[in-house]
DNA sequence: ATGCTGTGTAAGTATATGCTTACCGTAAGC
DNA sequence: GCTTACGGTAAGCATATACTTACACAGCAT
């Protein structure tokens, strides 16, 4: 559970990273989307998709339009992974800086 | 600068997080990493020059061995990248929170 | 009903990429 | 010196995957 897997694999894309950055500024429908990416829409259909099954983004329809934004609940389980990473390799060099500055008392 | 786009890419495959989750417990030479991965050593090699270029892991040879550890620098720099979509996503959703209550007391 | 807009899905393709084996270089020990 | 341990690199291959075009379905308007 909340291992991330899912979510850095759906990360390795640049193209879902654009999608998700323009979703930064807000929801916005497939073909908006598609607009200014170089890709066809059915491409950002298929991004979105593997975005939607990792739980970065949520989806909604109004009316003919597919609507997506960005989904709390996967980025919520990234934060937490990276945390992990993030402590222990701070602790790590900050041990490591300390070790160094005890040699070079003795 | 401070994109993310690499240290995604390096953490968009499975062996490469397997190699991490080693590293979480202290440094390790490659040999060792090969040792319990299901892959050969000249694959942990590979991924292993994948995770440095991303700054995700620090490389130090001692005699013939190559120990390698986490980086922080890397760490930091995926962090500042989720944050961003952390706080967007969660202030969305609290304001979309507020918005259906609002119109739930008219 | 007909047509138009908007989108998901299927099938096929081409490139990317993760893996292997083989080879080469370097460091330590006999 | 020679040998052994350790690891990076090259070449080749096989699968994964990101993309395209073609098709099908839903919603709304005329």
């Amino acid at each position: 559970m909340t291992y991330g897997g899912v979510q850095f694999d759906a990360l390795g894309d640049g193209t879902r990273r654009a999608i998700l950055a323009r979703l930064l500024n807000g929801p916005l429908a497939v073909g908006e989307l598609a607009r200014d990416l170089p890709v066809s829409r059915p491409a950002i259909s298929q991004h979105l998709r593997i975005l939607k099954e990792a739980d970065l983004v949520l989806h909604q329809s109004v009316g003919a339009r597919h609507v997506y934004r960005l989904n709390p609940a996967g980025f919520e389980t990234l934060r937490q992974y990276l945390d992990v990473y993030w402590a222990q390799a701070l602790e790590a060099f900050a041990n490591e800086v300390e070790r160094r500055a005890r040699q070079e008392l003795q």
